[in-house]
DNA sequence: CATCACAATGACCAACGAGTCAGTATATCG
DNA sequence: CGATATACTGACTCGTTGGTCATTGTGATG
């Protein structure tokens, strides 16, 4: 146990910096988002967030890999403790909707990192993009072993696992614009009805 | 027929910009691209792109709009000339994955948009997100009829009608990223056949 | 060819914001 | 308490870029 003194306060600083980068990256998108302001929600001097983190970009990186971390973590263990695929893939569903819920602002900057993807291509993100498609592979996987085992129909497993991921995305953005008036769990027993008559044998 | 002349050349100036603009903001979004670059690129000076258009946002805006309008007005044609329910859905899906084949760089634009639509809520794209809303009232009001008239089972018509959006999305998003190698019409036939399934009677 | 109207230009300006660092406050310790 | 170390501050720098406008080019007209 080294520098106990200080690593307290190093992490506590960085938890709440990254809160604050948190707030201000969902409300404002990372260009709009502004040093000075995310040192003001943090309740620190701009210079503070210097002595944490070296750059603007590394403070949206931490903050948006921590979460990111977190959720797929999260999803590879509840998939992997469901025994079918039905189950696994109501997992799926499930964790995401709920995670997404519980942390709205970890969804919109998430969101909008997707949404860039497509353009600066090859440049960096190479992180975040790694991460992404290997939820999807997670989801891939379920479903080609549910294929062989003949749970479900023959289908290109790796597009129906895409069109789940964004099939998820499309149920949380509907709650967050406030579209949807269902409870989470209606939402979740929705999505996953639908994704489920979409893959299954008839 | 007045002012021909300068009509024309009008005419000309303008679309030599939106397509350079559509370009640039695809390739490097909206915040990262120059106003100095989409000149280049339209081959013009800068002071001359403020002759056509008062400002980027604006040169955004009429580069995203042109395309959104006529997405908007093919499928809801497409969608009005199908005779039933899931020739409709069909359309719907069709004329969506062709046009934006043939119009990569307007889906970047698109694209990165609606993933910034959940930040700066409240705030302008007034405009962008009633087309996109409208976009979806169209598919919902196919749906609504399906079920009345029991093509497909009762089901949450608004909600689907947004997944089934999101579905579309998902699979230009592959086949942009590379990750498709089928045909097109391939791609379209699996995300018919997968809504399809998925809202199917049975 | 001279004149004129106006389209086009690009050097310039002002604002803005990421990142710096000399100075200040605070904690630790002898 | 005084000395030293270290966390913190915010005024400043400096590159970037949206937007301007005095000047230059062009093509029509008489």
């Amino acid at each position: 146990m080294p520098r106990t003194k200080k690593d307290v306060v190093t992490e506590f600083r960085t938890a709440e910096i990254l809160q604050a980068a948190c707030r201000v990256f969902a409300e404002q998108g990372f260009e709009q988002a502004t040093m000075a302001e995310i040192a003001r929600v943090a309740g620190v001097a701009k210079g503070t967030l210097y002595l944490y983190y070296p750059s603007k970009q590394d403070i949206y990186w931490a903050a948006l890999g921590r979460s990111l971390l977190e959720l797929a973590a999260a999803t590879r263990s509840q998939v992997e403790s469901a025994a079918t695929a039905e189950q696994k893939v109501h997992a799926f569903i499930a964790t995401k909707l709920r995670y997404f819920e519980e942390h709205r602002d970890f969804f919109r900057i998430y969101y909008s990192e997707v949404g860039r993807a497509l353009c600066r291509h090859g440049q960096a993100a190479r992180q975040f993009d790694d991460l992404y498609l290997e939820q999807v592979k997670v989801l891939d996987q379920v479903l080609q072993h549910a294929v062989r085992r003949k749970a479900i129909r023959p289908i290109r497993t790796d597009a129906t696992a895409f069109a789940l991921f964004d099939l998820t995305r499309s149920l949380v953005t509907q709650r967050l614009r406030g579209l949807s008036r269902a409870s989470l769990d209606e939402d979740i027993e929705f999505a996953f009805d639908l994704a489920w008559k979409g893959i299954g044998h008839r």
